[in-house]
DNA sequence: ATTCCTTTTTGTATAAATTACAATTAGTTT
DNA sequence: AAACTAATTGTAATTTATACAAAAAGGAAT
């Protein structure tokens, strides 16, 4: 195959194709694996299944499914959180499809990984048929991972730092009313980087999204904060025109 | 099945999977489609297929193939775009998975597309099996397209807006020794957006990965520039480090 | 009721980056 | 040698970012 007589190369690739019955083609299958991003407290983790089963059975791996033949992707990777955590609607976005020839040791499966960012503690994970457990872990003290899921979270990880300061990831995880910064402290955790009260605030203040509350805080032992809003119609808009935010 | 009783609706889901035969599963197939934009002194353009056989026979379509069965995603790309244009090596960037149930009218097909910049004179399109003709059409006057072809093509031009910022797709398009106008025009074209000459250049003298040479131009009939070149080693330190430059 | 403590919120001075525009330079062409 | 063109340098004005400090608004302690 490495004889390369350039100009027939295409030639024969072409008619390899047909030596192929189509038939061939449709022997593989797709899953979706959800990469879960859990903060808490200042605290990032990520959520694990232990496997249960073959292959890769004691692994901790992430959560993910095969998609049903006639099942949308993004219905597939809900379906996985909500059988895991019973959290509906949660906003999640696809990342990437892993593909690699020698990634799944039962035949060719493609991947295409999600991910998520929720508050934690509001979740109780469920064992399911196909976990032994399911545990949030430090995104900072992870295990070995089953098949290649130790590349598919790497890549998670770093598409959260990108896409939260561009796109509200954070509503998963903020009360309907919220502090500055409560905002602030997922921000840092998020991109572990500290940011100056003051100026964050200002920023905060320049996007029309975020919008204060006739509300403050009650009950807290200092000057209570003024409570936030977030509002997707006009972030909507915003992003409809181009608009990127950026912290 | 809307019938919603919150606390079974897991386990019932759970239990469906076992009355498909795993089989079922392994009843998909995906593809490559490549959306490869073509840069010439200041217009962009997308090659195009118009399909010679069914589904969507005559349409224009993006060129795309199904991906072999032990065919890695990003050689099945290579392939499809080196069938067609007769050009190795282009680098190309995976953008979206699109996998809508009712995508594809033979079965269930999920796709991957991939996008890449290039000079499109260097190019002369080929005709192959399965596409009719092979042509370039402005980006600014599309035909209809077969298929989610169109919205896959918007999602990669949006892509390539965003990534030319942070990513060298030029490198495709300009020759080893370059004017700094020449990147200027590349901007200019895929961000549809003038720059100021002499703010352009600053930010370029400020990258230390894009290298003035001793060179300059011969042969103009004014002023000749300096020729630069784009130095991809410093260029990965400085990625590795986190480090993005942005326009 | 006064003082203390904590965190929010506002302010401000400095530095850095962006922008718009003009002037200079280095070649070719007339 | 003057005119022409685009490259290159420069610069003033504006905007944005950064660091740090002061003031404000509550509860808790004396």
């Amino acid at each position: 195959m490495k004889s390369s007589q350039k100009k027939n190369k295409n030639r024969l690739e072409q008619e390899d194709i047909y030596s192929i019955p189509i038939d061939a083609f449709f022997k593989s299958a797709f899953s979706v694996d959800c990469v879960i991003f859990g903060y808490h407290e200042k605290e990032l983790k990520v959520l694990l299944i232990q496997r249960g089963t073959d292959p890769y059975e004691n692994y901790w791996a992430l959560p993910g499914d095969l998609v049903y033949p006639h099942e949308d992707l993004e219905h597939a990777a809900q379906r996985v959180l909500r059988d895991l955590t019973s959290l509906p609607d949660i906003s999640m976005r696809q990342v990437h499809a892993f593909g690699k020839v020698g990634r799944h040791p039962l035949g060719r499966v493609i991947t295409i990984a999600y991910t998520a960012l929720v508050e934690h503690t509001e979740i109780n994970p469920l064992p399911s048929n196909w976990a032994k457990q399911t545990k949030w872990h430090s995104v900072k003290k992870l295990p070995r991972l089953a098949f290649d899921h130790e590349e598919i979270l790497k890549d998670c990880h770093q598409s959260i730092k990108r896409l939260i300061i561009s796109e509200p990831l954070w509503v998963n995880v903020l009360p309907e009313k919220f502090t500055i910064t409560q905002l602030q402290e997922i921000f840092e955790t998020v991109l572990d980087k500290k940011f100056d009260k003051g100026n964050f605030r200002k920023k905060i203040n320049g996007l029309k999204f975020l919008k204060p509350l006739k509300e403050s805080q009650k009950n807290v032992s200092h000057r209570p904060s003024t409570l936030f809003n977030f509002d997707s119609k006009i972030f909507e808009k915003y992003k409809e025109k181009g608009f990127v935010f950026e912290f």
